[in-house]
RNA sequence: GGGCAGUUGGCUGAGCAGCAAAGGCACUAGACUGUAAAUCUAGCGGGUUCUACCCUUCGCAGGUGCAAGUCCUGCACUGCCCA
């Protein structure tokens, strides 16, 4: 993987620049869809291809269940197996730390709702129920079968090798918003320790970027900028909760950014509404994954320059436009919104398909003018 | 022609004297940020001065009760059995 800058903003941290890997070229900045079970769900590679997707995310702890990463290693490598040409990414299975057990069991996601803010329940003694996190990694029971696994760094980064993506991530803990202090500092000094064993554990040419971690504590977060900076990786994972507030995460990214080596790629770990997407890129941000425009495509969602539409709503029915008039993907040049509502209300699959083709062409729509206008000087 | 069973809100389906009437589905409005086509929350007869009150509802028409979807009588329709 190979890095370069363009261009870099004057008046804020954005950056225009372009990775090269085995499988092409990513223009940054990138938003990268998630293909957690090696593939977007409802398209084919090629109709991913399609939407102007440029690199994908794929996911080692689900592939590792199922099929098992020697089934794709078998394959030639995921790209072949699910033939999809261009770059791709692994996470590492750090996120199901958090999602399969505090997650779980507070029924958290990695952005606290409003009113939560003050409640850290979290403290440093405490385990998740189905997750056992322990200095050497995590004891996972299977979400499809019960069995119990364990992956640890090494684990990881062998699972992802064997996966075959164009760049790899640390195994790291992607805390849980409840976390108090104490707690996210012991879990830190884990994704330290484990970052620098991945980083020995590795055997391939695949590129591995090092996760930053740290909570909303501006000292940590600091902390874990520099040394995953000086471990020398090939690019950076910024990861963890990060929206306690207005504004949270752009201001851990200003604690963090500054202390990145700036000819390296950072990654920002699943954030991606369309609001928070210009602000990331300002930040410095290069590439971010997100599994918004796919999977609120399958809850009827659908993104336009006319905001979200939910087209189950009935009112759809009625109108004979495409989902966004001024969007030239495939989707909006041959059906209308009459149509899609009534496949959905009908609960006919192709929906799904047709609102993820657009939101996928329409988040990339909307990175391409945010490149431009970092080009024209205008962020 | 005779015998038995049944008829509940958009559908399904409980209730068998105190009910605006369980559950499910559908529907309506939300949530969802390193992804379950999962899931969760709220509403779902109508109205208002909406932590409460009023009106109209359980095939139709009468009746007995303080009180009836619930009991009685007749009628209508549906299903099964006998002729």
């Amino acid at each position: 993987m190979n890095f370069k800058i363009l261009k870099k903003s004057n008046i804020s941290n954005a950056r225009l620049g372009f990775m090269e890997t085995e499988h092409g070229v990513v223009q940054t900045p990138c938003l990268i869809p998630v293909a957690t079970q090696a593939v977007i769900k409802t398209l084919t590679s090629e109709e991913v291809e399609q939407t102007n997707s440029q690199m994908l995310i794929s996911n080692t702890f689900w592939l590792h269940l199922r099929p098992g990463e020697k089934i794709i290693d078998k394959a030639g490598g995921i790209h072949k197996f699910m033939n999809w040409k261009k770059p791709l990414m692994t996470d590492s299975s750090g996120f199901q730390v958090f999602s399969l057990g505090f997650g779980r069991d507070f029924g958290l996601t990695k952005f606290l709702g409003k009113g939560m803010k003050d409640k850290k329940v979290i403290t440093q003694s405490k385990q998740p129920k189905s997750v056992k996190i322990t200095q050497d990694g995590v004891y996972f029971k299977s979400p499809i079968n019960g069995d119990q696994l364990f992956i640890g760094p090494k684990e990881s980064i062998a699972i992802q090798e064997n996966i075959g993506a164009d760049i790899m991530f640390t195994f790291d803990e992607c805390t849980p918003p409840l976390a108090d202090y104490e707690y996210v500092k012991k879990s830190l000094e884990r994704t330290h320790r484990w970052a620098k064993i991945c980083l020995k554990a590795r055997k391939t040419k695949q590129a591995l970027f090092g996760i930053i971690q740290g909570s909303e504590f501006k000292d940590l977060r600091e902390a874990s900028a520099k040394y995953i900076n000086s471990l020398g990786f090939d690019g950076f994972g910024i990861g963890g909760d990060l929206w306690r507030d207005k504004g949270g995460t752009n201001r851990v990214l200003q604690w963090i950014i500054p202390l990145l080596d700036e000819k390296k790629p950072r990654h920002m770990l699943g954030v991606g509404y369309l609001k928070n997407i210009e602000d990331l890129i300002k930040s410095g941000v290069d590439t971010f994954d997100c599994t918004v425009p796919t999977h609120y495509a399958r809850r009827g969602i659908a993104f336009t320059s006319e905001g979200r539409l939910n087209l189950r709503q009935q009112k759809f029915l009625k109108k004979r436009e495409p989902l966004d008039k001024n969007c030239v993907c495939q989707v909006c040049l041959n059906y209308k919104k009459d149509y899609i509502c009534h496949l959905l209300r009908a609960g006919e699959i192709t929906a799904l398909r047709l609102i993820t083709f657009h939101n996928l062409h329409y988040f990339n729509e909307y990175v391409v003018k945010i490149r431009e206008k970092i080009r024209k000087g205008e962020i």
